[in-house]
DNA sequence: CTGAAAGCGCTTACAG
DNA sequence: CTGAAAGCGCTTACAG
């Protein structure tokens, strides 16, 4: 039987509010009632229940992180930086995969509200997501990491992605490149519309046309980067260039370009999004955008604290990191 | 303000017990009070806090995960696996990643007995952890995953860790290989000494001796395994074949053995550990020994839900799985 | 079939 | 400085 705050009050010979006033630091107790006290809890290494704990104090010092696939390098790494950071905040977190399912994430959600966790942080959800609309609108201490939401702004943090796109493409037509296939992703996450806004902008700045059989759709995944290049190598009119929106289709790219027996950067240039920790792998050496995943971790659980501890107020915040291009071997241009 | 059972009852004019008794689906409800009070909790989407639920049934259905880093891919899957099966078992998982520090691992230890979680997995003790020994002696229900403990035999399931470094050196000798260095763990890691283990034995079984020189310290990590190799490839008398006993460190050998100009296999054969998902990667194809990671942890949780069953219960299970040699170009040697 | 009451393990005004 | 008592939101014998 797991020892309660009944059993040190009796061994004290004290009542249970003053071994509460104890464990809670409490200024108003004797140094002496205070130190015997403190020493039966040690003798006993007593630990308080934090369920019943966060019963009365209508807190858990829990929050939930829901996001698509732990085994997502990208998705690994903003969560190592979320956890990490949950941690030096007293905090626990539940981690939720959804594998981009919204029956799952419902399934989540509710899990989450039935543990009455203190916050939320999503990674993964889509432009039009009704579930979590309805969060944001009941008021549930949430913030987005990554992806946006459509109409709403909730407390978020990302990388613009725009830009990240912007630059990258800029990069591969300031090195001479005039046709430059885009990978996209998942219809209708944010981040698959904003990087091809991205890769539109720079087309259209330096005057090249935006031509549909370029435009190939993705999933941000390894085997849709893969198929779309399939398709791409096979064009008679064949791009010089191809821009995946995400590192993961850029590895798919790399394996269907190298199954044609050509060679990255002279045949064709390779441009990916994210900076996994594999992209920089020798051998490799994936031109990318780079995204402080960790750090956007860290500023999300950050700004939930602070949301937690407003919890009214209607005022959100938005941070948006900046993108830097990482040039490496892939593009072929190794000064810009 | 969150609504509660008191509502519920208030707005069904009956007692708080009865809506109990609905929500937990006990039979003695009458057809009639039982649907009017489903309706009513509809309506205000009701959802009982799981909080009170837990300090009276004692049972939270939450249990801690507790391994090195989730960036880790390896250690990415295997949780992947337990998060998949507990989320089936209606149970929520909290992730305490220690980056292998034994501080970290007591401070979760302490935050998950404080939550109350009906039980814990550890992906990545050490040989000898007091820490974690203390909870098997106390009963707590745990269960291993990867590693052992030495000395005692709690619930865990794991790979023959010994056999697969055994096919791995073995598959090489077959193939002409005499000199092969091997690049060790942490050392107090079980999976250090059994794969070390391993190696000596298909060394022995052939009449080939354990050279000093050949075996080297790494870390498990890609920095431990390119530090290993540089000091292998300086060797005058320069091993034929590398076993990097973690696919980690078998791509920092990569790495290392690229920069000095020498080519996989034909100058130098290379085996890994683990079958990480980019052990596949075309460019890389790093033959190694594979452990079904999700597996791992899909069993872990079933193991655990029996032992949180039945607590007291004296008899433990060991789970262990049969390695199998993955072949692929690293190695040079692509015919068994 | 239903409800009043006790209780899970804490915390916190309130009174002394 | 300390304790008695109420209460957080549920569940479950017990009685009817």
């Amino acid at each position: 039987m797991e020892i309660t705050i009944k059993d040190i009050a009796k061994l004290a010979s004290c009542s249970t509010a003053t071994v509460s006033r104890v464990m809670n630091n409490h200024p108003s107790v004797s140094e002496k009632t205070r130190s015997k006290i403190k020493q039966i809890i040690e003798n006993y290494s007593y630990r308080p229940s934090n369920i019943a704990r966060s019963l009365i104090r209508k807190k858990t010092g829990t929050i939930g992180l829901v996001f698509a696939d732990i085994t997502n390098p990208f998705y690994a790494e903003i969560a190592k930086g979320i956890e990490d950071e949950a941690r030096k905040c007293n905090y626990s977190v539940i981690f939720c995969a959804t594998n981009d399912s919204q029956e799952i994430q419902r399934e989540y959600i509710h899990l989450l509200r039935e543990n009455r966790v203190d916050g939320m942080i999503f990674a993964s959800i889509r432009l039009y997501d009704p579930d979590v609309v309805k969060l944001v609108i009941e008021g549930i201490p949430l913030v987005l990491v990554n992806r946006r939401l459509e109409g709403l702004r909730p407390d978020s943090v990302a990388l613009d992605n725009v830009k990240g796109a912007y630059l990258a493409v800029k990069h591969l037509i300031k090195h001479g490149h005039k046709k430059i296939a885009v990978i996209r992703g998942v219809s209708d996450f944010s981040t698959d519309v904003d990087r091809f806004e991205g890769y539109k902008n720079a087309l259209i700045e330096h005057g090249l046309n935006i031509e549909d059989a370029f435009v190939k759709r993705g999933d941000f995944k390894r085997g849709g980067g893969y198929s779309a290049s399939k398709e791409i190598l096979k064009m008679r009119n064949r791009p010089t260039a191809i821009f995946a929106t995400s590192d993961d289709m850029a590895l798919g790219a790399w394996e269907a370009i190298l199954e044609s027996r050509l060679r990255i950067p002279q045949d064709i240039a390779l441009v990916g999004f994210d900076d996994i920790n594999f992209a920089s792998f020798k051998g490799v050496e994936l031109t990318t955008v780079s995204q402080r995943k960790d750090e956007m971790g860290i500023k999300a659980v950050r700004l939930l604290m602070e949301r937690i501890m407003h919890k009214g107020e209607k005022v959100s915040r938005q941070i948006l990191l900046q993108p830097k291009l990482i040039i490496r071997k892939s593009c072929g241009c190794n000064i810009d």
